[in-house]
DNA sequence: CTCCAAAGGTATGTCTGCGAGCCATTGGCG
DNA sequence: CGCCAATGGCTCGCAGACATACCTTTGGAG
């Protein structure tokens, strides 16, 4: 018996109850910035039922995301609920396994998404996708970065066209991002940064799978060694 | 809002209800090989504890096994439940995306695994036992071949050190071979798959990232095209 | 031969989460 | 100005899953 996938099939079969993992969802969604502050939630009962939770379930979570402050709802049509201007919390200490796992996952799965799209033929509404992202990000100020930055990841796995692969990158940009927000970002790091992503979409637009990879490789590097350093 | 990243973090929160989740666990750890047939699952107290979900669950999930004839229980001391040796079942049909998300989940996934795991320091208990499922790989027959692949694949992605990455290339790899069952398996690719699977490790155990990649990225492009082929 | 630890088999009461329905509020449209 | 559609707010009963406890079987140790 193979002693050691065991502890990867037989990992717990849930993330937690619905509830905590609906909050995890809506979080997810707010810290990426795949809903901007300001703008609106899907409405309770399309949330319950595109995340498959009752809409009591969900009620509860948006609960406690008003409670912190994230998000504010208003009744009535047209109402809602959207999005606050949030503070990023700082996460809990990290085993430095943890950090290697999640940096390790990171790296494999978002070099391959960079190569990947840079393999396809993207269409015309991608292309301009990856340069509005971008832009945004390259624009960004240093409060609105982790959130742009995200933005621009997430729409290059998009851009590989595959469903499991953007859900596979979001989650553990989530899991890195929460180490992340426990340190400093500074200027420098950041106008770096930026030349990398440059480089990246560049390099995907131009359809060279090699040099996407190698770019992303290089940038996410770039976090890691700083992860690694403030953090262990 | 990003529409489209949306679909990946407003997905459902569960992928089942416990019972089904539960089944499906131990359906992947006989039907991956991770328990051979005629060794012992864990104990039902031990996979209630181990999966997060009661023992009444786990016992429900092994009582639909038994029915299937996938798994045999015995009472008393020294007892357990044993793992027969089962016929596969074919998959049903699948939507074209589906497949092409699931090749590009695995190749991404896999191929960064091997990538990583040629690039760390391996022990000379983790370089044994890549080369004793290599071995066990090359002499399957045809009906234990799916097996014997798939741990030797899972082998690979537990070299990288990385419990998360593990879990994603079960997974990953679960998907795919449901679509593999359903698609005839024949002694020439077994063959190809062998040197490939040669190539993969040598290049691990050599510590050479990018041969490791590539032969890598050959190896799941043959079995790619070859279910494209049959599928679509 | 006896004991007993460890495994599967069974029963019960509790609680979470769900479904479904209804209420209250709001702002645009006719 | 009144209607009404769409949103958040609320309640109640049911089904699934859980924790816990106890029973039954088995085979090795003493």
């Amino acid at each position: 018996m193979m002693e050691h996938a065991q502890e990867a099939l037989f990992r717990p079969v849930r993330a937690g109850n619905a509830f905590e993992e609906t909050v995890e969802r809506l979080m997810q969604a707010i810290r990426l910035g795949v809903v901007a502050p300001g703008e609106r939630l899907p409405s309770e009962r399309e949330l319950a039922t595109r995340l498959g939770v009752s809409r009591v379930t969900v009620r509860e979570a948006i609960r406690s995301l008003q409670e912190n402050n994230y998000v504010e709802s208003r009744r009535g049509r047209y109402g809602g609920t959207f999005v606050n201007d949030v503070i990023p919390k700082s996460a809990p200490g990290k085993e430095f396994g943890d950090i290697q796992d999640a940096l390790t996952l990171r790296k494999v799965l978002e070099t391959g998404a960079a190569e990947t799209a840079a393999g396809r033929s993207l269409g015309s509404a991608e292309r301009r996708g990856l340069r509005v992202r971008l832009e945004e990000a390259s624009t960004a100020t240093l409060a609105e970065y982790r959130r742009k930055d995200s933005r621009l990841h997430l729409a290059i796995a998009e851009a590989t066209g595959s469903a499991s692969l953007t859900a596979a990158v979001a989650e553990s940009r989530m899991r890195v991002n929460e180490l992340l927000d426990t340190i400093p970002l500074l200027e420098p790091n950041l106008a770096h940064s930026n030349a990398q992503h440059e480089r990246i979409i560049t390099s995907i637009l131009d359809g060279d799978p090699l040099a996407a990879r190698q770019a992303m490789a290089e940038h996410l590097d770039g976090t890691a060694s700083l992860l690694r350093g403030f953090l262990v």
